[in-house]
DNA sequence: AAGTTATATAACATATCCGTTAAATGAATA
DNA sequence: TATTCATTTAACGGATATGTTATATAACTT
């Protein structure tokens, strides 16, 4: 696995967005960020793991808590993978749309 | 799995981020994209339903190939999602950290 | 030291993923 | 029509994902 793939992987789930989101906030502890949720707490500790894994969150004991936040440098890989594409693809469509176009005047 | 969810679990498989690659070269057919790959056709044709339903590819009939291409629109929300949260994750962080430093001042 | 609180880990069930090979389908060709 | 080619679908197996509950750990509190 490498980066890319942790971190589309990590995004691919719903829980783990919102979890991101609630962090977009502020940082917070894990029972604090498990609160909001119909799931159990170890399957959010599971959660941030995979956020951990994919270095989209970084956290710090503090007594008996665990204080979590973002690292947002772990979106730029992906970021910048997906606007180069989009604009990659988008380009090549443009080119082939011309190209057609040509193709069809001289009939 | 709403959009996202597809969009995400589809591009964090190195195996179909290599499809797409290929694919941003221009179209091709099934057996094309399956070539030049060590795993067996049948596994492609799985992955490139992945992509049929994260809407990043689409395909048409043309004889007894089936010829796949881009949707570069199916990028833009997940592109969307992380350039607003890159944003924002920093923009919060760079208050965090104003904040921080505004409270450091006045000792 | 004993109890409480916050979190992590273990053990388990179920579902999905990802690959395989074999068989089915659809369309072109002999 | 029978054969061949391109692709999909089926059936299977093993690995991974995601949830659960029960138990362990670590740090505060009494």
């Amino acid at each position: 696995m490498n980066m890319l793939d942790h971190t589309f992987n990590a995004l691919a789930d719903p829980t783990r967005r919102a979890i991101l989101a609630r962090l977009a906030q502020g940082e917070a502890t894990v029972g604090e960020l498990a609160k909001p949720f119909a799931i159990s707490q170890p399957a959010i500790s599971r959660h941030l793991k995979v956020l951990e894994k994919a270095s989209l969150i970084s956290n710090e004991r503090q007594g008996k808590h665990r204080r979590c936040r973002l690292r947002p440098e772990a979106l730029d890989s992906a970021a910048t993978w997906l606007e180069f594409h989009r604009r990659f693809w988008t380009g090549s469509l443009d080119r082939l749309d011309a190209h057609l176009k040509s193709e069809k005047k001289p009939r």
